[in-house]
RNA sequence: AGAGUCGCCCGGAUCACCGCGUUAUCAGUGGAUUUAUUUCGACUGGUACCGAGGAAAGUCCGGACUCCAAUGGGCAAAGUUGUGGGUAAUUCCCACCCGGAGUAAUCCGCGGGAUUAGUGCAACAGAAAGCAGACCGCCAAUAGCAAUAUUGGUAAGGGUGAAACGGUGGUGUAAGAGACCACCAGUGCGCGAAGCAAUUCGUGUAGCUAUGUAAACCCAACUUGGAGCAAGACCAUGCAGGUAGCGUUUGAGUGUGCCCACACGAGUUACCGGGUAGGUUGCUCGAAUCUGUAAGUGAUUACAGAUCUAGAUGGAUGGUGAUCUCGCUAGCAAUAGCAAGACAGAAUCCGGCUUAUAGGGCGACUCUUCUU
């Protein structure tokens, strides 16, 4: 589970990710990546629309994305706010998003 | 032993490491405030408690709660519909009545009125489907050698249909017919008995006797103010007005749709344009849960004791691993796979209903067969 610290909280921080140019795709995820210089450590949200399933499949895939996403924090830069959009129902989160992450780290330093 | 009916319950357990949310508490950091380490809120870390369901679902009923300045009468509209009871309330629940299904336990019923209002509809088939009539028949008269034809009588028999003008037997007759008689069935009316009532039983009487449809219009009785936690309250931030209509005691508008009365009453409606869309509260102790006793056929009620049991807001209630005991799928098997595997995720809260559901447990009852 994430901190409340490392959360995206609110709908216009939600859009300025979702715009940027910074994107990266795993076979079941797409990750979206803004950089933010007064942040300390990463903001992190998760969109999960219902092409993923029910209430119970969504709820479920996105507690399994959020884990993952604690353990692979560290490869984000310190600044970064992230948005993962989960486009399929069978999703390998522990595998992807470690991926996933370093995949964007390196468009950022770009 | 087999077949079946009904009701109730469960919806994995234990452990390890890591993590999230509310509350409480301790420590620290920096801030505002004060005579005062006095008060307030913020962040970080530690500890403790608690943290999804039987349907949290559908949002179909009923309430609590909140606001609308929650007025009276009439009309309209909507809803309900056997009787009695239960409840905060109901389109819910219980008991009973009536009708239907089943050998039975039991189940099903959108169950007021079609004979004290009226209008309408009934496909196809059939002669005929509410009222008037007869296709094949049967009988009589007339004509004819005869086959048959015409006129009249008749509705027992045949055939059609979901449904055909009570049924069986007799008397009667040209042939027949409730035309008449006996028994039977139904309906209406009267009387008596049982029941709070729906209704049931008995009895007398009237020759009174085709049906369905009110999930057709309609009629009767009863009920009903509107909007909803995005209700509502507070704080913070921010802006810019313009045009047109109707009005200011000759009264716009509001009080649910229309009308009348009454009350309030100076703005209001539409379009164009602009601004904010952040926080606190409501927010969980309640028609609450569990246990026991008593009353009641039962729904339920009364009393006593014990308990405190989610409160998120881009939205917590989890992730990974191990063991036990289950389940499903595949396989001869060892075993392997599967979100522990079904349905499914709180969003103001309760009471119901409906729908979905892997697998399992308990109890009561019915029928059949066998044994003693």
């Amino acid at each position: 589970m994430l901190a409340a610290n490392n959360r995206l909280t609110s709908r216009d921080q939600f859009a300025r990710v979702t715009r940027s140019s910074i994107r990266s795709t795993t076979p079941t995820l797409v990750g979206y990546l803004a950089i933010e210089p007064t942040l300390s450590s990463p903001k992190i949200g998760f969109v999960v629309s219902r092409v993923v399933g029910g209430s119970v499949t969504r709820h479920r895939v996105q507690r399994q994305l959020r884990h993952a996403s604690r353990d692979a924090m560290h490869i984000l830069p310190q600044s970064s706010m992230v948005v993962v959009r989960a486009t399929k129902k069978e999703t390998d989160a522990h595998g992807e998003i470690p991926k996933l992450f370093s995949a964007l780290s390196k468009k950022v330093g770009r």
